[in-house]
DNA sequence: CATCACGGTATCCTTTTCGACACTATGGGC
DNA sequence: GCCCATAGTGTCGAAAAGGATACCGTGATG
């Protein structure tokens, strides 16, 4: 159960980051509100712009995302079941914080740095 | 051991997302870096700044960040010890993503969505 | 009839994280 | 002699995060 992941705060200035980081530190967060910014996705779709990812991971995550007020799920009663999950405004404010943060991961590849970046075969399936 | 954090990534775009989030997602790693940027500070000095921090996790993340190459540590051989740790340059070139992250965190208070802000006495009812 | 796709749940288990606490060495103050 | 401060280290154990796998109901397809 995924109760709030810091319960206190020290109310230093860097509270507010600790804030912050808080909403987008689980696991996937970052990259699925970064998929999100592009539009509303369904659920399978993220999870092929993510493989490696498991279902229970990911419905973990927009859950909790969707408890922060910062992505939004739509279902359609239907069948198939269809869900669409989407960034809420407040979602959006986080924009310039995860462009700052592909920024900076692109320029300082730190990706190369400790690990070879797995790009396991295909990057994207049309 | 620290090892990194994440062995793979899903090389779609937000990859670099979480290559960078995976500097600053240790528990302490964003108020550290955020302190540093105001200058070169000493170990108890960073510890009264963030007074829930132990100091084997203090110690423990700050290793991490030197092995990162985020900060420097400097050791004057003197008795009583005296360590100094400052950002290097990879590490204040983070400046601008803490910023926006500080600048989220204070925008969007989101601290009080979940959990009241147990700023050790003071909080405001609202 | 069997299978697939959809969007999940439930359960189990391993890994990682993090806090508490004790201990180190040295020199100074009382 | 005893305690303080400095900057750590080591061990222990609880809790949380995260991964693997199986299962659910339905409707269309083969």
């Amino acid at each position: 159960m995924p109760k709030a992941r810091h319960e206190r705060f020290d109310c230093s200035p860097g509270c507010a980051v600790e804030a912050a980081l808080q909403f987008i530190d689980g696991k996937w967060k970052g990259v699925i509100l970064y998929h999100l910014l592009d539009g509303t996705m369904r659920f399978n779709e993220i999870r092929r712009a993510i493989p490696s990812v498991t279902q229970r991971m990911l419905t973990n995550q927009l859950r909790e995302l969707e408890a922060d007020d910062l992505i939004e799920r739509t279902v359609y009663p239907q069948v198939p079941p269809k869900v669409e999950y989407s960034l809420t405004a407040r979602g959006r404010t986080l924009q310039p914080v995860l462009i700052a943060l592909k920024a900076w991961g692109t320029e300082h590849s730190g990706v190369a740095l400790r690990e070879e970046s797995r790009c396991d075969g295909q990057s994207k399936a049309a």
